[in-house]
DNA sequence: GCAATAGTGTCTATGAGACACTATCGG
DNA sequence: CCGATAGTGTCTCATAGACACTATTGC
């Protein structure tokens, strides 16, 4: 395998010719959301190598030859989390949402040389614990606020994060801009609960995300009555601490209608 | 220059050393859209080579070793079009919007080699006739509806047009839903008008891309009713049919509070 | 005059938000 | 008993849509 790094501009190259053409390296960079303790939090994996050793990044990795975007994104998805990606809505048992977000190609992004990054978009359930090839502490959920916030207001805590690799910073910032907005019109929150869940534990997952309180009268009114948002689970109770809650499912809608509104207004 | 075609499985690579790596094109394409007589519509051109020869296909072209993305795709709509691309919503002259729509990485999508291509949205106002590098009638406006339908509904007509290159009818597609989409929360539906339009004629701008027909009354009482959308032009007059309408120009808002909600409920 | 478009007023149905109230659990 | 959460009813205000009505042009 011999790549020599394109360098001189390129004058005899035919605008159509893909024999004639810049190399690139193309990668896919993952933002993975998960609601924990109340907070949104996001997945990032510690760097072994330089550039930026030892900061923390997100994950990813290198599309393979003959590779799909999407299915590189769900590889890469699995090998970090054990989750298993489905955009079809199938019910599966591990599964979380995965969309592409977006696509990242300044020419000095990388140092090392000129690399894509087709970033995407997974949010999952509470429950794995992350693992990074077997290696433990190299991998962690953080708060996105610390994650985004490394500029302002640490400074008297000592667990002051650096800042993320790379573009980090800024597709993580896009992938929950993203969450935010698409919760909002769509079932996706939905992507957050476990497979049954209670309509105050979807109620604290938009709360976390939108970093808002709700108000559980018109939450419960409004979910319930949004026709496709979720069906009874037949399975009625559950301990959260008060009087027993209806347990829930997805249903079939994947927009909302009538959206659910962030106050801000 | 040397790249010898990737074609083994790389099995010593490191996950984070772009030394080596699987060699992709990485290229631009164009959905750029435009209202003209009463139908949106979409610039395409004509495929000199094979494959697809003959075909119509998006515009588009590789981007450069040292050029961003957003920047390859303000080049080729400046090279296609002659129009100036602006994000930060300046209002310069003969600007249209410019944004990235999605990124498309198939193994297949190209037959001759891997290409990856980052599909970029541009919203233009009617006026600029296409030229594609001096060949007069190798570039035109098509309707999305006949671009899009070429399975359906037109086998009378003889103007039958053949299926778009590549994948680039899933491309349109996806621009289309998009520009759909946007114009109902953002104040992008002015991108299609020139500097000073009348209500009338952003009304029928929304006409055109939805496809439906609107009250004109409601229209109006909305958008001048939206803070920040409209801002009226001084000048106050021009013909279009009937009584003088009051010119406005695009206002600093982006996001549309409250939306323009669709029809279709 | 008539036809066309521009622009305003008014009514009604619907939904969001505020909040009183009841229901059912663990202590 | 109390405190928690679950769930329902009701009131008020804002807005979307339907549509009557007036305003101002060209013919």
């Amino acid at each position: 395998m011999f790549i020599v790094r394109q360098t001189t501009k390129i004058t005899a190259m035919s605008p159509y010719d893909p024999s004639a053409y810049p190399p690139f390296a193309v990668t896919v960079d993952l933002v993975v959301l998960t609601v924990r303790r109340h907070a949104l939090c996001a997945l990032v994996v510690r760097r072994g190598e330089a550039p930026f050793q030892g900061r923390w990044a997100l994950p990813g990795g290198f599309v393979k030859g003959d590779e799909d975007l999407g299915a590189a994104a769900a590889r890469e998805l699995a090998e970090e989390t054990g989750l298993c990606a489905h955009d079809p809505a199938s019910p599966a048992a591990n599964g979380a949402h995965l969309e592409q977000l977006a696509t990242y190609g300044a020419p000095e992004r990388d140092p090392r040389m000129r690399v894509v990054s087709v970033a995407h978009l997974a949010l999952a359930p509470d429950l794995p614990a992350p693992r990074a090839g077997g290696d433990a502490n190299s991998a962690r959920w953080a708060p996105v606020d610390a994650l985004l916030d490394h500029d302002g207001g640490f400074g008297r805590d000592g667990e002051q994060p650096a800042p993320l690799a790379f573009d980090h910073a800024r597709i993580l910032g896009d992938g929950v801009e993203r969450a935010r907005s698409k919760i909002e019109y769509s079932s996706l929150a939905t992507a957050f609960c476990p497979a049954e869940f209670t309509v105050g534990e979807l109620r604290r997952v938009y709360e976390a995300v939108w970093g808002v309180a709700l108000d559980p009268r018109n939450f419960h009114r409004k979910v319930t009555g949004t026709p496709g948002f979720l069906v009874p689970s037949g399975g009625t109770t559950t301990r959260q601490g008060g009087r027993p809650a209806q347990l829930f499912r997805a249903g079939g809608a994947t927009v909302l209608n009538p959206p659910m509104l962030r106050p801000e207004v």
